[in-house]
DNA sequence: GTATTATTGTACCATTTTGATACAATAATA
DNA sequence: TATTATTGTATCAAAATGGTACAATAATAC
């Protein structure tokens, strides 16, 4: 599926996917102090979705969800999580297929694997804004950061999805310290501490941000970074796991 | 899917279900201060399982979860959430599908919807153990609840699933008070507690658990409970919401 | 009746955690 | 060398938690 030719014939025909079952990944950055999520539009349409795909009739679903993501962005190697399953009954729109897919000029057969209902695995991918280096597939036209409030309409429940992803999120943040996923592997404290708090969406005390952190055992103190700001530099720390 | 003629013409004949999916219900309930999980065992086999079955093919998923428990216990209106998806390439048998349908006298064609690979949504079904009053479907010879440390093995992956199930459970047990779906309801706080503690695998010192648990304005305190032991009757309590 | 027993509700205190403020240290600039 | 902004850390009050103690009380024994 690299290839212009490979395009239209893997879609024209039916490949041997796994019926009924797509994955979509709420792809998240963070970059200057913000939230970002990483979105397709698809060739020629209005169509914004989240890059998602399908499962290999062969396939384990985790290897799936790596692969789709790398497929559809070009980001590999990235913290990938099931968070739910989106199932409700009426998550399907034969048109919009056929919009995409006349997009791509590629002919929808009237019993194309598209047009069955699927219901699908939300994943988050969590990803160092710093090392991402993204771009859109061969049915997308583009493949860009948005910023959380600026988020366009989606197409089918990818709006939902997208709220769910960061609802699991913010829940998940301290129980599976998540978080360091999307930092580069170095930082400084005042960037950890504002990844928190754009996540969380509230203030924290600094001291006591520190403090705690420290305290978790998880962070090693590294050199000191010489920001080039008239102020004291402040030191790095590496993410060293939960263990 | 009700008589047993019903039966045969349903598994025999492809029915109209959703592809690829299946779900698999985790059912917990609380009694003599252990948890127990309620399983089946397939008419004529050595095959234990948890309740499962798939999703019509214009059904909602979450209604899915609702009707499967039904149809394959009886146990009705229950406090169901899924938790994972399990899709790894090798959850699949042929030879157990064809025993448990051999054992209803059911045939499998050779193209048998059954002889697909599918992956699983988990759900955890918590239930009120005084009310639940189980019974075993057609497909099955027995539905009975077990000690959580005397499982059998289970068919498939169904072991793994459920052990992902308690673990999310005891991950969420604070977060989002799924507790109280397995008690009545009204409950002595040492009730409460002796679920806690069996939940959570741990003791924990009466006085501050009752303070914790009454700290959080979500129990109603009713009248006393006359126990007929000789010493001081505790007060019952009714679980009154998140808001 | 009265003493006994086991469990409950709650008070109490020490310890730990958290919230909020303060301040010395320091990297660059003027 | 003074200035500036930010950092690392200390400090203290408030809140939460861990652990113990004790009076209240429902049934039983006598």
């Amino acid at each position: 599926m690299t290839k212009n030719t490979d395009l239209k014939e893997y879609w024209e025909n039916k490949p041997r996917l796994l019926p009924s079952v797509s994955i979509d990944c709420v792809t998240l950055g963070f970059h200057n102090n913000q939230l970002k999520i990483l979105l397709l539009k698809y060739k020629n349409t209005e169509y914004y979705a989240l890059p998602g795909g399908f499962i290999n009739i062969d396939e384990d679903l985790e290897d799936a969800a790596q692969r789709i993501l790398e497929e559809r962005t070009g980001l590999r190697n990235i913290y990938l999580e099931q968070f739910h399953v989106f199932g409700s009954n009426n998550r399907r729109n034969d048109d919009t297929h056929r919009d995409i897919m006349a997009g791509c000029d590629i002919e929808m057969k009237p019993n194309n694997f598209l047009l069955n209902r699927f219901i699908s695995i939300g994943y988050y991918a969590l990803i160092d804004f710093t090392k991402a280096n993204p771009s859109p597939d061969e049915l997308s036209d583009s493949c860009m950061w948005y910023d959380l409030d600026k988020i366009p309409t989606l197409m089918f429940d990818h709006n939902e999805i997208f709220r769910k992803a960061l609802e699991t999120l913010r829940t998940m943040l301290d129980e599976k310290l998540i978080g360091f996923n999307l930092l580069p592997e170095t930082f400084t404290m005042n960037e950890l501490q504002n990844l928190y708090e754009t996540i969380l969406g509230e203030k924290l005390v600094r001291s006591n941000f520190q403090r705690k952190m420290l305290s978790l055992g998880i962070l090693k103190r590294i050199e000191k970074k010489m920001t080039g700001a008239a102020n004291k530099a402040p030191y790095l720390y590496r993410f060293v796991g939960g263990a």
